[in-house]
DNA sequence: AAATCGTGGTA
DNA sequence: TTACCAAGATT
């Protein structure tokens, strides 16, 4: 009979081996009575989310320079976050992050709630960002899960049941492991276990301090779980976008509708994305096609840009868009598709 | 409740 | 080159 997994294992793991983020108080600090800023966990946790810690992290340093406190955040315009926001994807997370700061501004005095039932009701917030900000910012015993938790709680039971179907069980096995005794702290290591030791490749079971307690190591079973739904291929779709340049230097951008991809960003205006897009200029002009097209990868389907340029005379009025002077437009504050599409047409 | 929603790193 | 993956939320 293995041993039942001990909490109390892992965070003396954790106390040795927590990784230094930006927005984390370390182990030994907060056992000082050290608390993180609940608004630079709530702005972690967002960024978070689907993403890696070696992307957000310029992200966070960035926001937390130009916004250190929720209520800064509240009264920025909305272009300057999205702009900001840019390369970073999930661009609903950032149209979120905005209501989110400005709910909390206006309707908690600029204070974060501290418990899971309020966070939920926010914008952008679901069951795990909740928990984590409640748990981590409030030392709460609430129970996080996250694609590492699910893998971490798979391999531990030898769960077989493919995700997302496990979810509930993973959920329950989590929970029922969560200690009362520093809960943020084991929510992070949890989440640390499964980024560095417990990942999902090659994990390094060697190191695993629950590796006592764990029915995946015994059965040999830990690279092949979580077992997952198999997902769908994605199909390719096709484009064209327009970039016409003013003989000023200003390029002709549309900031693009809040609803659905890429929403609220700034970008090219083109066709739309499907088997046969339909040609659509912005302006009239004797558009260049250029020979090499842009092709990115979103969530669910592949893309191929079609680049067309073209230079305009400055009495010349657009169809739709605006034109934006050399000192009003950074190409950092495109998505990544879009600025593939610029670095095609000025090379 | 299945589909939608980005991007960069990695094998 | 392709497919998978990362601290999910929303509809």
């Amino acid at each position: 009979m293995r041993e039942p997994a001990d909490p109390g294992a892992l965070l003396d793991w954790y106390d040795r081996h927590a990784r230094a983020m930006p927005w984390r108080v370390g182990p030994a600090t907060r056992r000082a009575g050290v608390r993180p800023d609940p608004y630079r966990i709530w702005l972690s946790e967002i960024m978070l989310q689907q993403t890696t810690v070696a992307a957000v992290r310029d992200y966070f340093v960035k926001f937390t320079t130009l916004w250190p406190r929720v209520t800064d955040l509240a009264a920025a315009e909305d272009a300057e976050v999205m702009a900001a926001w840019a390369g970073l994807g999930y661009y609903a997370r950032a149209r979120n992050l905005l209501k989110c700061a400005r709910v909390v501004t206006s309707e908690h005095g600029g204070t974060f709630p501290a418990d899971h039932a309020t966070l939920l009701t926010l914008p952008g917030i679901g069951p795990y960002t909740a928990a984590a900000i409640s748990a981590i910012a409030f030392d709460a015993p609430e129970t996080v899960v996250d694609g590492n938790v699910e893998r971490v709680m798979a391999r531990l039971h030898d769960e077989h049941t493919p995700l997302p179907a496990a979810k509930p069980i993973l959920t329950e096995m989590a929970r029922s492991l969560t200690p009362q005794e520093r809960p943020g702290d084991y929510a992070q290591a949890v989440m640390d276990l499964g980024a560095t030791i417990c990942t999902p490749r090659k994990p390094a079971c060697g190191l695993c301090p629950w590796r006592p307690s764990c029915a995946a190591f015994v059965n040999g079973t830990a690279t092949e779980l979580p077992k997952k739904s198999p997902k769908k291929k994605k199909p390719v779709r096709l484009g064209i976008v327009y970039l016409a340049r003013r003989i000023d230097g200003a390029w002709l951008l549309e900031t693009r509708p809040d609803k659905g991809l890429l929403g609220g960003m700034l970008g090219w205006p083109g066709s739309d994305w499907s088997d046969a897009p339909v040609e659509d200029p912005p302006i009239r002009a004797e558009w260049k096609t250029l020979d090499a097209e842009a092709r990115h990868t979103f969530t669910h389907f592949h893309l191929r840009l079609t680049v067309k340029t073209a230079l305009v005379p400055m009495d010349r009025a657009p169809l739709r868009g605006t034109f934006l002077e050399p000192d009003a437009f950074d190409p950092e504050a495109l998505p990544t598709v879009m600025r593939k599409a610029y670095n095609l047409a000025r090379t």
